[in-house]
Formats: structure tokens, C-alpha cells, sequence
DNA sequence: TATTATTATATCAATGCTCGATATAATGAA
DNA sequence: TTCATTATATCGAGCATTGATATAATAATA
């Protein structure tokens, strides 16, 4: 418990945060796990990547609830044999459960790291469309 | 493991948010546990409110590495005696901390939930400060 | 006077999550 | 032949939450 290393908030913070990024990759199309970490390397900068550690048990379980199809690929190149993941209809609830659940939180966040007022998403949101009418 | 419950996410969040939200409550002055929780469930609407089994280990673990200073109050009116944390230089470093791993990982969690394009809390800054402005 | 609500601290079991280490395996390139 | 890359999987240690349970003092109410 070393709390003045960012890596102890980070770790704590991608506790809540590992299962969303997933569910968004795949959001985006099947993947496997591999694939799935580099994607999350990529669009987070390398900021948010979990261990394999946690992305196979978190796959696993999200095949045996019914949240991701799985499906072996035997592929012309490369090395071993892939296990291809395909979000379902209950898959994606949950990736839009977990969005709301976020979007209800995050001004709160601001509030705890922020002196300023209160930022509420809505409002973002208006001022980037009308950045983006400009 | 019921992703379609908001409530699932809700709780994987606040693992992450708990602890800052304890050091941020006592970076605005002393306070003891039931004072913490009184002060969450204010700040954060009841968005975010941890239990006493949480609130109390974390205080516990705060102490034995010296990120907060403990005192017996004994209080003139009320109930049950208190026991009233201080921050320390130690645990606003911490706090310091805790707020820059939020601030570089907010970027992503709206990468995550919006279809926006990224927004860095820069550029909030600097809209909120036009706003103020005009 | 007796009961209830409020204030206040504390622990425990069950559950779930991360990390880092370790193991296995196939293939392309040097 | 050796090394790097691609790919999946498991395990223990450590840490965190929730919900239940226990204790205790005092003010207000009936």
C-alpha cells in the first residue's frame, strides 16, 4: 500500500475500469484475447493495459454468462490457433449498462480532482456539437 | 456476475474512487468515520457511498502508514466517542497522487463511453474559464 | 420509565479482481 | 539452431467490497 506511486492508483483504478474497455472493443468488432490487449495498448496509449492474468479470466467469464460467443480460428498465418469473441445482444446491455453506470459517476470524479465547479457530461457534450457547428 | 445490473458496475467504480474520496473529503479539514460517510453521501449525491466495512479498514490502513493522523475526541454532546483523522504531509502526497492518475486516465473512460472525439481535461479547462469569462 | 432513533466504531465471511510468475505451443526470421 | 512474436491458460498472494453482526452512549419520544 504505497499510495504515493501512481501505479497503486492505476492498478486500483483499472479494477473498474478493464471489463468496460473490453466489452468496447469488442463493441467494435469479434477479437481475441491477444488482439483484444493490443487494441486497449493502442487506444489508451498504453495507459489502461491489463495482464493476461485478467483478460482470460474476465473472457472466460463473460462466455459462460452468455455476454460473448466464442469460436475457435484456424488461421493461415501467424502462430497458434485463436479464440475469436463475439459480443451478443446481452453482451451489449452490458457495455451500455456499464456506459450509463460511468456517465453517472465521472462528475463526481471531476468534483473529488477538480476545484472547479461541477462538470456534468450534458453539458460537454453541448459544447462540443457546437465547437463542431462552428 | 450480473452485468446488465448497474449496480455490478457501480461497485467495480468504486473500488477505484473510494479511497481518493476518503483523502479528498480530509484534504478540506479532520474528520472521523461516520463524518466521512455523512460527507460522501453529500458530495456525491449517494452516487458514491461505501459501507462501514470499508470505510473503517481504509481509515485502519491510512493510520499504520502514516497517511493520516488519529484522536480521541471526546465530544461534549452526542453519542459514542470519536476517533478524528488529520491528513498528513504524507497523505496530501498521496491525494496529490491519486488526483494525477485520474487526471491522465479521464481521457480514456470518455474514449470508452462517448463517440466523441477525446477530450483532455485541458481542454475543459479552458471552455469552463471561457464561460466564466463571458 | 421504557423504547426508539441517532450517532459512532469495529470485525468477519464470502466474493471478486489485479498482478506477476510460470507453462505451453506454433511459426517466421536471423 | 536460436530468437522473437503470436497466442492461450492457470495459480497464489494481496487487496477491496458488500452485507451482516455486535457493541455502546445519549437524546427524544411515548
Amino acid at each position: 500500500m504505497e499510495l504515493t506511486n501512481p501505479d497503486y492508483w492505476k492498478s486500483l483504478i483499472n479494477i473498474g475500469f478493464t471489463k468496460i474497455l473490453v466489452l468496447k472493443v469488442l463493441s467494435c468488432g469479434p477479437n481475441h484475447g491477444y488482439g483484444i490487449l493490443r487494441e486497449l495498448k493502442s487506444i489508451t496509449d498504453g495507459c489502461c493495459v491489463p495482464t493476461f492474468g485478467s483478460i482470460y479470466p474476465i473472457l472466460k467469464e463473460l462466455t459462460k454468462h452468455g455476454y460473448v460467443e466464442v469460436k475457435e480460428d484456424k488461421q493461415l498465418k501467424g502462430a497458434q490457433k485463436r479464440r475469436v469473441y463475439t459480443l451478443t445482444e446481452q453482451g451489449l446491455k452490458a457495455y451500455e449498462t456499464a456506459v450509463e453506470a460511468w456517465r453517472s459517476t465521472i462528475p463526481y470524479i471531476y468534483k473529488a480532482i477538480e476545484n472547479n465547479e461541477l462538470i456534468f457530461l450534458e453539458d460537454i457534450k453541448t459544447r462540443l456539437s457546437n465547437k463542431s457547428n462552428k
